[in-house]
DNA sequence: ATTTACACTGAAAATTTTTCCAATATGACC
DNA sequence: GGTCATATTGGAAAAATTTTCAGTGTAAAT
């Protein structure tokens, strides 16, 4: 599909705060409720807008202790890459998985409760996938920027 | 606060799909239309949900590159790290930047069109920023997970 | 036993989403 | 430039959802 002005500014929008009512959204385009609706329905029926989400704060949840994992395979065998791939994508501590280019197969983003709960994470979960090769973990000091919202 | 079993299992239904009606989420926790609405209101006061988004899928706004940029600062004088980490968060392209424990300072999560856009971000805004002494960046070649849940 | 605090339910009110229709704009084609 | 087909828009009505409210039940504290 194509995108106009406004579609952009919608997405925008709409990335920063899902709850505003097609009047305010109205509003700060300068069109009607129903031209907004009809919008964001065009844009949910192409697959432009994936999902609507909350986001929740980690602190409040006890899962402050956020780590990259960085991963190689033992071999690359097709075999070995399928069955990572699924592994991994079942963990639920487990909110990123990208595959890479580099020095490292894969890069993990994880998140658990602190350094504990990491330990036991690597032990008893990540490392027990068959054909790990060797793993390297960053634990992150702070958060200096974090958003889901693509630069449109 | 405090949370028991069903604030758990709402907040994992809220982070999967926020635009349920609480009807709908009434009928899976087994409660009514009101005591889910004041549940959910709880949630947001107490700052556990943070905030609703459209998460918008990549591919369809031209932002399918993806990576990674490792940074290390050149010195870690204070004023250095504060003037990095203010012009860092000003640049859209970068949606997410972790200061992370390691080789490198910074781990920044780096979206744009494509290469040619990448090494465009790189050579006009990234290493424009003052005090950085040295980057390391690798490129995702697939997404094997994304997801913003927090496991609850 | 009484009070207090808190979460729950169901119904009513307020607001929002969604549909419908007519009017307007847009773009392709002659 | 004019005409047709298509898409977008705006406003009003209908449908659905959110939000408020009053009353009930439960558990902990006095």
């Amino acid at each position: 599909m194509t995108f106009d002005a406004i579609d952009k500014k919608l997405l925008q929008l709409l990335q920063n705060d899902s709850k505003q009512t097609n009047k305010e959204l109205s509003n700060k385009l300068n069109l009607s409720v129903t031209a907004v609706f009809e919008r964001i329905k065009k844009l949910e029926n192409n697959g432009v807008i994936n999902k609507y989400v909350a986001l929740v704060k980690k602190e409040k949840v006890e899962k402050s202790f956020v780590a990259f994992c960085h991963i190689k395979l033992s071999q690359h065998i097709q075999e070995y890459v399928v069955q990572f791939e699924k592994e991994v994508t079942n963990l639920t501590e487990v909110l990123e998985c990208h595959h890479i280019s580099g020095d490292y197969d894969y890069l993990l983003k994880v998140m658990v409760k602190d350094m504990e709960a990491f330990r036991e994470f690597m032990v008893e979960k990540l490392t027990n996938i068959n054909h790990i090769g060797s793993t390297h973990s960053m634990f992150v000091i702070s958060e200096v920027k974090s958003t889901t919202a693509i630069p449109i």
